[in-house]
DNA sequence: GCCGTTTTCGGCCCGACTGTTTTCAGTCG
């Protein structure tokens, strides 16, 4: 997939466009093909050579041409031109926050700024702050800018922000002034990362509410406390905007700052060709605001149905919403059981009795122990004796839950030569095998895959791609490939709902659910506590457009186990 | 550079905030 790469190039050649002061809308346009081609869950290279590039929104007869030159040939002549024409370093401090094109561009040429060294010294020395229009506090911002910059402003996942903004709307939610209070931004929209965390409250007084935020225990710094925001810096440098609208707005700005940007550009141009307006107050025609108190009056009076905030990166959803035909998306409530957790018998935290309360406690039918297999040494995986013994104790179990049902499993590992880590009678004695890769991630993995898939006895491929959020590439891996080979063995795939993990993502589950492959939504539980993870999983799986019956976990536990049943006679016969 | 039952040319989302200004530019979301 050269997907991210044609994109990064996109997104550097705006930068640089944007900084040589370039028309605006032609620097929008790179960016947005940019982001388009980011979004796209096909390959790329697949669509040119079916010759259709100019039928991907965004891509022109221009950036078509760009893309094409790039895949014949390995190069882009204007991207090198482009880039060649300003030194990257220079570049790069554009992420600087408070810092943009404009400054840099006048910081550049009149004192010969080049990168991030030169760049501290005209602010030490106050050349900076003598340049036309700029002043004192602008070079403050912009090192506050640097700063943070430096402790690298780097999106976290969802993970780790979900529960910043939990502990705030707990804290705010009870407080006499604030009528209500949601997340807004790429959280509420699930994404796996987040970089700003927002929160938005209905008030008739925002300077107060916005004072008891800054005033919240976790705040280390604040950036502003004014009338409408409020912008924190909490535990680990992390950035939270607290944003206080009129009760009468709140619809409307919760639409406007739940983004994404390009669905909301999109909704606001169909909303002109109406004549009608829509900003964070309202939706208007002319002088008379039609609505803004309720998100959904926004949809409705341009005539399509609300749309999950999870479906909103303009990616198709806004034509469906227009034809009333938005798919109905799995929600939290939907999943009966967790497939895939992980006990004391290897390096899980927890009994097996311990995960049969927890599970019931969050309302699930059944829950699936799938342990390490016996090569993992480092998880303690079990040898098949182990492993018999553990599948003894489920059984016994079992008799006296009444209902709930414990799934003896495994997560056996792929070998390095495609073998699994158990022989198939082992396997035969489980209720449910998941395969996957621990070892060896650049060898042959796609092969590996695709062998451990055509084996009868597994039913599931967990964390297909092996990706980390907190860094790690993943395996070298042909995901097209391994969703191919699902669908012809019909394997289950994973969403790992691990924070960290998210694997498959959303464009793959959303190509994984187009090839007809049924998916699995699994915490990977070490602890307890992990099980709560699942809410990450079923993120994942709203933004690709899941609706239940995809995703097995949402079936009663007998027809997951017919799947199984189901997959051994297809390869059978 | 993209795009079109308003246009193949002339548009391209919209407003707040900040700091620097005396009417506005830059940055952000």
């Amino acid at each position: 997939m050269k997907n991210r790469e044609i994109a990064e190039m996109f997104e550097r050649m705006a930068d640089v466009l944007e900084f040589q002061g370039e028309m605006p809308f032609k620097v929008n346009a790179y960016r947005k093909a940019s982001r388009v081609l980011q979004d796209l869950d096909q390959d790329i290279e697949e669509i040119w050579r079916a010759g259709e590039l100019e039928k991907i929104p965004g891509i022109g007869s221009g950036l078509a041409k760009k893309i094409d030159e790039y895949l014949r040939t390995g190069r882009m002549t204007k991207y090198e031109e482009v880039v060649s024409q300003v030194p990257s370093e220079l570049i790069d401090l554009m992420q600087i926050p408070n810092l943009g094109p404009k400054t840099l561009a006048m910081a550049h040429k009149h004192l010969g700024v080049r990168d991030l060294d030169s760049l501290k010294k005209v602010i030490a020395d106050g050349s900076l702050a003598g340049l036309p229009g700029m002043g004192e506090k602008k070079v403050q911002n912009i090192l506050r800018g640097i700063q943070l910059f430096e402790q690298s402003q780097a999106r976290i996942s969802i993970g780790e922000a979900y529960p910043i903004v939990e502990q705030i709307i707990g804290q705010l939610k009870s407080h006499p002034a604030v009528l209500k209070i949601s997340p807004a931004g790429s959280l509420r929209r699930m994404k796996e990362t987040v970089g700003d965390i927002d929160i938005l409250v209905a008030t008739e007084r925002g300077r107060e509410v916005i004072q008891e935020f800054v005033r919240l225990p976790q705040v280390q710094d604040i950036l502003a406390a004014g009338e409408t925001k409020g912008s924190v810096l909490v535990q680990g440098g992390r950035q939270v905007d607290l944003r206080a609208v009129a009760p009468d707005s709140f619809g409307a700005a919760l639409q406007y700052f739940t983004g994404s940007k390009a669905h909301n550009v999109h909704l606001r141009d169909l909303a002109k060709r109406d004549g009608l307006k829509i900003n964070e107050y309202g939706i208007f025609r002319g002088e008379e605001k039609l609505g803004g108190k309720e998100e959904e009056e926004i949809y409705h009076i341009l005539g399509m149905d609300w749309i999950p905030p999870e479906m909103r990166e303009d990616r198709g959803e806004i034509d469906l919403a227009l034809q009333h035909a938005l798919p109905r998306l799995i929600t939290l409530q939907d999943i009966r059981g967790d497939l895939h957790v992980h006990s004391r018998y290897s390096d899980g935290h927890s009994s097996i009795p311990e995960l049969v309360e927890a599970a019931k406690e969050r309302g699930y039918e059944y829950i699936g122990v799938c342990d390490h297999s016996q090569s993992v040494k480092y998880a303690q995986g079990l040898t098949p004796e182990k492993l018999l013994e553990k599948v003894e104790e489920i059984r016994r179990l079992n008799e006296g839950l009444n209902g709930f049902q414990v799934l003896a499993g495994a997560e056996v590992d792929i070998l390095g030569d495609g073998q699994l880590d158990y022989p198939d009678e082992v396997l035969a004695e489980l209720d449910i095998v998941i395969a996957a890769i621990h070892q060896g991630f650049k060898q042959n993995v796609t092969e590996r895959i695709l062998a451990a898939m055509r084996n009868p006895h597994v039913l599931i491929v967990a964390h297909p791609t092996g990706r980390l959020l907190s860094g790690r590439e993943g395996y070298e891996v042909d995901v097209e490939a391994v969703l191919r080979g699902a669908a012809e063995t019909g394997t289950v795939l994973e969403i790992n709902a691990y924070y960290d993990r998210l694997d498959l993502d959303d464009a793959h589950a959303r190509r994984a659910a187009e090839l007809g492959v049924l998916l699995a939504i699994n915490t990977d539980a070490h602890l307890i506590d992990h099980l709560k993870m699942m809410l990450y999983g079923v993120g994942v799986a709203r933004r690709a457009w899941l609706s239940p019956e995809k995703v097995i976990n949402t079936w009663p536990v007998q027809k997951i186990l017919e799947l199984r049943k189901r997959k051994q006679q297809r390869l059978a016969g």
